[in-house]
RNA sequence: GGGGGGGUUCCCGAGUGGUCAAAGGGAACAGACUGUAAAUCUGUCGGCAAUAGCCUACGGAGGUUCAAAUCCUCCCCCCCCCA
């Protein structure tokens, strides 16, 4: 397949730019190398965006490299500029920690960190009790504000508006790099392609504070092939957590990708190996669901884990084909007493099940014939669901053609 | 500090006293068509209520008015120019 980790980066579609790609090869090629990248702690999750990075790193450990993942518990602080348009809203320092630990669990769910196999760091660690006079003093002189004016990152912001915090973004970004190059040996950077400007500065600031030479990669920022921001439904982001978007949610999203998309996000996205995409890649037509398929099981088993990828797989082979096993789709209880007498009202069903948001959205949707209960259409606001309806001891609501819900009875 | 321009429903953006739950576009959801895909066409798109209607919403707080997103006062935030 590969032996280094550069042609597999590039085949595999992560590699963007490099800030030097024949010394990097040679590094990765002569010795043990450490490399970075940062996460920011937006949120108590990850979420698909983030999923790129983290392969990154993965596939870096994979080479025998050490991936060194550093929660931005500081630089949260001051909110990055790069590829935002307005202000981000500043945290407070319980919720990042609370923030910092979701995420720290969540990453090594992909990336061993016992030993000397990976690290993973809190910018907090070096920033937070620095001094302002200090910081200006021994950092802050490296940096021409000129050149800080001419990266990407600050010119696209200077018609909305950038606040002086942000705008030191890039210095505590190029920091971080120069503090781990300095205590960890770390010689490269990786991050998104927004993060190119800011990856430069640290590699200067490398340069003149360590007298050391680094280098930097940047992965491409992915849209789908209809444009939308990748991880994004209709519910907002697809999220890592399982407690945010089940499994369930998280494979079906996979499933549920462009035909466009299905082969770049195998490579992205799956450890699969070339031969085995390749094979998928041939699909035409109605068989790109099974590589959709194949995508999804691999993708939500990284994630989630074999069990639950396997139960997701079980649910969609319930619902979308055949098989008669519903035991995995998701699901509800309900006493039987609910469906006694006039019965429960499919709108409080509808709401309560989580498949729509209030009862004004279930009537428009049940008038729009889009509301089945046991397969059949409903056209009545009204309907009450009996006890007649139970059957296999549930009751199997859906709406429109993917989403469905089964009450079950206890 | 002075002057000017802004803050509208998920996003962009119209709206300057009633006809505004608010044009238009995007996103999203649903129906038809399909392959749990795309494209296309159609519909929906604040909450509660069977209808009538009621409630919540146009940066925040007050006020004028029968009636305010629209007028007045104060406050907060953003952008531009000058100092």
């Amino acid at each position: 397949m590969f032996d280094n980790f550069v042609d597999e980066m590039k085949w595999r579609g992560f590699f963007e730019q490099c800030t030097d790609e024949e010394g990097l090869r040679k590094l990765l090629a002569e010795e043990k190398v450490t490399g970075y990248i940062g996460f920011d702690p937006t949120a108590d999750s990850l979420h698909v965006g983030s999923l790129l990075p983290i392969m990154g790193l993965v596939h870096l450990q994979k080479y025998g490299h050490r991936p060194v993942g550093i929660v931005g518990g500081a630089t949260a602080m001051v909110g990055d500029p790069s590829g935002k348009s307005e202000l981000r809203q500043m945290l407070t320092l319980e919720k990042i920690e609370e923030n910092l630990d979701g995420i720290r669990q969540q990453l090594s769910h992909h990336i061993d960190f016992g030993e000397d196999a990976g690290l993973m760091l809190n910018n907090a660690d070096w920033l937070k009790d620095y001094g302002y006079i200090e910081f200006l003093r021994d950092v802050g002189r490296f940096f021409s504000v000129n050149q800080m004016l001419s990266r990407d990152s600050v010119k696209s912001r200077m018609v909305k508006g950038l606040s002086f915090i942000e705008f030191n973004y890039m210095i505590l970004q190029a920091y971080d790099f120069m503090v781990l190059n300095r205590d960890h040996g770390c010689r490269l950077q990786m991050g998104g392609n927004d993060q190119w400007g800011n990856i430069c500065s640290g590699i200067d600031l490398c340069r003149r504070f360590n007298q050391s030479r680094v280098f930097g990669l940047t992965f491409p920022l992915l849209t789908t092939a209809t444009g939308a921001k990748m991880g994004k439904t209709a519910d907002g982001a697809v999220w890592l957590d399982p407690a945010r978007t089940s499994p369930y949610d998280f494979y079906q999203y996979w499933v549920n990708v462009d035909d466009r998309d299905v082969s770049r996000f195998l490579r992205l996205y799956t450890l699969l190996g070339r031969q085995e995409i390749e094979e998928l890649e041939k699909m035409q037509g109605a068989d790109i669901r099974e590589a959709k398929k194949a995508l999804a099981r691999e993708v939500t088993s990284q994630v989630h884990g074999q069990e639950e990828a396997d139960k997701a797989v079980q649910a969609a082979a319930a619902l979308f084909s055949d098989s008669a096993d519903t035991s995995s789709v998701p699901s509800s209880q309900r006493p039987a007493a609910d469906f006694e007498g006039d019965g429960l009202s499919l709108l409080e069903a509808l709401v309560d099940s989580g498949l729509m948001k209030s009862k004004g959205e279930a009537r428009r949707m049940i008038r729009q014939n889009a509301v089945r209960v046991e397969g059949e259409l409903i056209s009545e606001e009204m309907f009450s669901i009996t006890s007649d309806l139970i059957a296999d001891g549930k009751v199997a609501l859906q709406v429109g053609k993917r989403r469905h819900h089964h009450i079950r009875i206890s």
